[in-house]
RNA sequence: CGAGUAAACAUGGCAGCCGCGAAAAGAAAACCGCAAGGUGCUUUUCGAGGAAAGUCCGAGCUCCGCAGGGCAGGGUGCUGGGUAACGCCCAGUGAGGGUGACCUUAAGGCCAGUGCCACAGAAAAAAUACCGCCCGGCACUCAACUUUUGUUGACCUGGAAAACCAGAUAUGCCAACAUAUUCUAUAAAACAAAAGAUUAGCUGUUAUAAAACAGCCUAUUUUUUAAAGCAGAAAUGGAAAAUAACAGUUGAGUGCCGGGUAAGGAUGCAACGGUGCGGUAAGAGCGCACCAGGAACCGGGAGACCGGUUUGCUAGGUAAACCCCACCCGGAGCAAGACCAAAUAGGAGGAGGAUGAAGUAGCCCGCUGACUUCUCGGGUUAGGUCGCUGGAGAUACCAGGCAACUGGUAUCCAAGAUAGAUGGCUGCUGCUUACCAGGUUUGCUUAUGGCAGACCCGGCAAGAACAGAACUCGGCUUAUGAGUUUGCUCGGUUC
RNA sequence: UGGGGCGUAGCCAAGCGGUAAGGCACGGGUCUUUGGAAUCCGCAUGCGUAGGUUCGAAUCCUACCGCCCCAG
């Protein structure tokens, strides 16, 4: 994937994606230890997985993820990272046309 | 009311939706895996802390054949108790700090030995060494004249006294008052240093014999003047110790020798007790009083230790310097360890080994007694389950104990992940703070008002720390926002 | 989980109870027409932080902070 896929890159996060050839979208998590103790990586890591959650259906099927967490990353808060996540889809064109 | 001190509590509450993990029960035989096994469905229940942290101590548990001895090494260090154990806790003792409540305390032993104590200082533990002080003896030098310089040193009278006070005198008629009464000067005497001299009181010059001149000093008298011991002028007077040698006396100094002494000796963190009086040739716990300490004895206490009496006994500090003494310590750690499944291999080469491999940090003994190690090659591809949470357990009550803690009874079961589970959103509400509006009340005041404080109600906004289980407990240490309660202390005000 | 080491000026570092050597760099002077070189002078939060022992601590002890290394 880091080698075929393609990457949008934000503030606090890099996305990497790239299609997987299934029904449905996989996403990984890789934050170094470099951001922060692993009370610090976890609550990255669940905060993004929410957000991803959130923000789901709206995205095309197909793809697997990889989200690579950068410094900024450790005073996120929720609705930001909800933001975030949908403006990199968008620039990635990863979302579905509206109805 | 303010400031402080000690201890305890607590780390917001009630709900809803979605998600993550675990346990139990049920249903069904779906999915993944070669297998061991796991996933998934439904219901119910549960799901971070006082420090879960740092990993600084101590234990349980597991393995190392046995867990033995000695050396080495490490740890602890007032006393008594608590505990499974501890470097922890409680109660006390000594020392230190604080007005106090209270706090801090690695606090055994430098007459077992060794080392160190920079600089300074006579000396840092070595001896009564050095300087000094005192006594005695010997040797040597200088003085018993003057001047100069320096220091002390009275100035009309008296008062401790040049300054301050009082008085006196003079002038202006008197009083008051003012001014004046030697003030950049200096006599005698003493001391110190230097220089010089040897007939004017002193200085200088000339001559050569016991003088002269000049200037100055000084005593008396006269005079001038408003006034004179003191300003000016005049007159008279003012003296004597030549040198050298020898001997002695007195005083001072220097050096050497013998003896006494530890009072004093600038320093330093620290100097074989401190202060004072007596005593002495000078001195000394030499004697005495008080204080500090040591030793012995007596008494109290379980002990650390405390109190008293006697005794001149007076001994540097440092062991968070080596060390000595007492007590404790076998090693490794849940990646310990056990079981299951699958697969490959039961190899090659080098080194050591019954003259002893290896046996959980080192060495020796004892015990067991055959493997150990390096390189190359091959397999497994981040396999599963247990250990894993019922325990030195939690809560309540009773009993023992000053307390730490212990015993008994009853009730309860309360996280268990394995790349790592606790998250997201919403509603109501409690707390704190700020602002706005209103009300009640207290104090001050320039008084139908203004200012300041407290409380109540409403509105709106913000804030809530340090930090997250990794086998489990007991402690310690460190981090921590906003609080609550109780005991006690000090200060201020009012009654 | 266990063990070991380090922290001294901007940089590299010595010193391990008696008032912090040295080198590079930096600043100033001398020299030179100027620069370099040479030469002289200067530069320490008191030695990671905070307590303690000691007459005296960078040094000894305790706790904490940060960094590095090793073994499983």
């Amino acid at each position: 994937m880091y080698r075929y896929g393609r990457t949008v890159v934000s503030r606090n996060i890099v996305l990497y994606y790239c299609p997987n050839g299934q029904s449905y979208n996989r996403i990984g998590f890789s934050i170094s230890k470099k951001v922060g103790r692993s009370v610090v990586r976890n609550r990255i890591k669940r905060i993004y997985k929410e957000a991803f959650k959130l923000i789901e259906k709206q995205i095309r099927k197909g793809y697997d993820f990889i989200l690579i967490a950068r410094k900024p990353a450790v005073d996120v808060t929720f609705q930001e990272a909800c933001k975030e996540l949908l403006s990199l889809c968008r620039r990635g064109q990863l979302l579905l046309k509206k109805q």
